[in-house]
DNA sequence: ATGATACTCGAACGCCTGTTCTGTGTCAAG
DNA sequence: CTTGACACAGAACAGGCGTTCGAGTATCAT
């Protein structure tokens, strides 16, 4: 039989190669070139870089695009371009307006903001318009969402039936997340959990939708009441 | 030929190369060339890429690496270290116990994970351990958690007043989501919805405590019922 | 008008980079 | 010993790529 030499798995010179692409990633935020593996690894052939980046590739430890400079990324991690970052506009509470963008509004004027992975994202929401309003009082607990959460809303004037909605009532005088539903007579605004009672509008009772709520998040790391 | 001009703020081309990179990015897992941001965005001349380039560089919308082959990235994406890979290890469901790790799981072994930004986390839970689990069937209402939902939890076998553990009661024979609450006869699983009553659990009972949940996530892209 | 500013084009330069080819030495199997 | 797979070096090639420069055009304030 097949006596392997130091080819079975990773050697040595693999693991080497494989922490400076990492390391040097995290320094430069772009991968190193061949060249510069070489350097940094003791290989003095660009060949052989290559050499050991095909059967890294082999290996499933690397991704490849040839031809291209630095054309390489380790498998398992997210490409950087994965991660959106959604600025938080303010609170949205009873009784109070939504601090609604203008339409162009200024990303780094915001306080703060949270970082999501674009991969929890549905596709069609990964505009750069998103934003997120933190959730003050348990006046949206028909909706499933509770005091401190975190919602991303996708800015729209107009919503579908079965689209989670934040409103502003005129009549109330109170802003509220609710599903969305046209009817006949005006519209209706169902709150998620059945035990409470829908909101009818009137056609003539001034709606203001604000945005379409398209994410909910909810950090446990308090106590609860 | 009519040149618009828009001294003031980001003008239409700036944001179609804005949006062609990080399109490009998504599609290729790397930057493109300023060649090809010419070609796609309707631009003849490298130098006037170029040119857009380094202003959306001022405008802080892009980091730049001078004299590397597709050295740019979109500011706000955040570099591979921030983001945790949780495994999703499977369904939680009223009257099915919950698929918990061993020890020693393996995260590859997952068929799913969903990213998390790590900023998102409180600092005490970055650790590996965490996992994630889909939330199916109505059943954990009472709990602010709703079908669909995904909630990231942190193994532990104890918890203390007030968090929200993940728990397989053997009498009911289901799992729930509940806040816990150790008293003097026994333990009281509190639901989050004030509406709801407590479920009491004796001493002599058994509790199984599976996971503290950390966080919730819910994607509002699909309709209500 | 006139200059300043903003924008566009085309071409050339030269480095950077991945690829490929030839050659050398090692080591185990036949 | 011969053979062949394997590990490595070095050099050269060809194309990709960012950069720079010269020149031209449109818009606006003076």
């Amino acid at each position: 039989m097949m006596m392997v030499r130091k080819s079975k798995g990773l050697g040595e010179r693999h693991q080497k190669i494989l922490d400076f692409i990492a390391s040097y990633q995290r320094e430069h935020k772009h991968p190193p070139s061949i060249r510069e593996i070489g350097e940094h690894c003791n290989i003095s052939s660009t060949s052989v870089v290559n050499y050991y980046l095909d059967q890294l590739e082999k290996a499933g430890q690397l991704e490849r695009d040839r031809k291209i400079s630095r054309g390489m990324r380790l498998v398992g991690n997210t490409p950087l371009g994965d991660m959106l970052r959604v600025p938080v506009l303010g609170v949205i509470q009873a009784g109070e307006p939504i601090p609604i963008p203008t339409s162009d509004f200024n990303p780094f004027s915001a306080e703060d903001s949270v970082d999501i992975a674009a991969s929890l994202m549905p596709s069609r929401e990964k505009g750069k318009d998103l934003f997120a309003l933190h959730v003050q009082g348990d006046s949206m607990i028909d909706a499933m969402v509770n005091d401190g959460d975190i919602v991303i809303l996708k800015p729209v004037v107009e919503a579908r039936n079965g689209e989670m909605v934040a409103v502003w009532l005129n009549e109330r005088n109170e802003t509220t997340l609710k599903y969305f539903y046209k009817e006949k007579e005006g519209y209706r605004l169902q709150p998620a959990n059945p035990a409470y009672k829908p909101i009818m509008v009137k056609k003539n009772e001034s709606l203001d939708i604000k945005g379409k709520v398209v994410m909910v998040i909810r950090k446990v790391d308090r106590l609860a009441a």
